[in-house]
DNA sequence: CCGATTTTCAAACCTTCGTTTGAATTCCCA
DNA sequence: TGGGAATTCAAACGAAGGTTTGAAAATCGG
């Protein structure tokens, strides 16, 4: 692996990661990541084959940085009971809201998305989201035994939005009216509060 | 006031309403819009001054759909108790969701503007929210006397805000894994159910 | 029905966009 | 250290964007 072309890489994913979070795809323009990444304009093209092949790659760290942690504990889960590993799976959920800026970024991307979905990320989506959703999905079966593929989808689509309600909106609700900041302690307690209740509503319908 | 080009302008703004709130103001074209109205592309210019110009009677034409039923009924609330003109306020509020899909594309706009806010949208709102805000503002004084004013505008922006998470979602909320359907009877149902959580929170601090 | 005004039209203008090109430079291992 | 591959660079290309233009057509009051 050669060493400066890296630095070429990553100089250009660190500025298109900025860039794309804050003005969206088609708001971002080649011109204006290779001015910010002080770089030639033909390196996104050398590099990432294209403007779609960048975004792409983008995407995919965001999407990696924000399931990666719910993967690695995937095994764990299955050794507790029902009501713990929910609850720790609503608690890992909600982890972006503390720390790093990184997040905020990836979720100001996602909520580009949310308006009008890039084939790009409908692509990637495609291809990488299973396992995520698998994770769901089994956490879901332990509540509702038996229940047919739809309903397990559904329902697994209904558990992770009941936190990205949190994550998608953090920008706004920790600004003036709310001022919801969510440090360690009120993340933990956020997560007990939602996990009662999907533990209240799945464990009625089961 | 001659009529064959008051058609030209309804065409106009009936297409780019339903352009812009698919695709955003950056990804709608000029070319795109005068050949869904079946129109001369410089008739854009002619009655609207440019795609600015256009766009700003198409939001103008949104916030006063989503507003004027406010403001028609602003003399009755006074002579209302507190708590029922606060739910006629959050009643009338939730209107949109009952009704004509004109407001979902509304809605849509809204949320392009939500993600990142062109100058056109900044501008208007700064000019046409001041007697909407006024409104949810005299409200909130009711509830809290001798409030200063830095918290009457955070109070009235907060109130404002439970309502938006229904209409900005309606489109997600009523979709498979939630199916929230708001027919008339359930409005009036969420109605009660914000007024209530509202009268209570707003009652305590007083 | 005339003549001034308003409105339409096709074409061109200029800018910005993403991509391509081919030469120049740098890198790295044999 | 020399030579082939990898990488950078400035320039240009073609497409698509918003706007302008000036003449043709339609409109409407008198």
């Amino acid at each position: 692996m050669t060493r400066p072309s890296e630095v070429t890489r990553e100089r250009i994913t660190k500025a298109a990661e900025r860039l794309f979070a804050e003005r969206g795809y088609d708001g971002t323009s080649i011109r204006a990541i290779v001015a910010k990444a002080r770089v030639n304009q033909a390196a996104i093209n050398y590099h990432f084959d294209g403007k779609d092949g960048l975004y792409r790659e983008v995407l995919r760290a965001a999407f990696r940085a924000m399931t990666e942690d719910q993967l690695a504990h995937a095994e764990e889960a299955k050794a507790m009971s029902r009501e713990d590993a929910l609850r720790a799976f609503i608690r890992r959920q909600l982890h972006p809201l503390m720390g790093r800026d990184e997040y905020s970024r990836y979720m100001r991307i996602f909520n580009w998305e949310a308006v009008r979905p890039t084939p790009v990320f409908r692509a990637l989506v495609s291809e990488e989201a299973a396992p995520f959703m698998g994770l769901a999905a089994n956490l879901v079966r332990r509540f509702l035994p038996g229940a047919d593929p739809r309903t397990v989808t559904v329902a697994s689509i209904w558990l992770i939005g009941q936190c990205s309600v949190f994550l998608r909106n953090r920008e706004q609700l920790a600004q003036s009216p709310i001022g919801l900041v969510l440090d360690d302690a009120a993340v933990e307690w956020l997560a007990g509060l939602i996990g009662g209740w999907l533990v209240g509503g799945l464990g009625r319908q089961a």
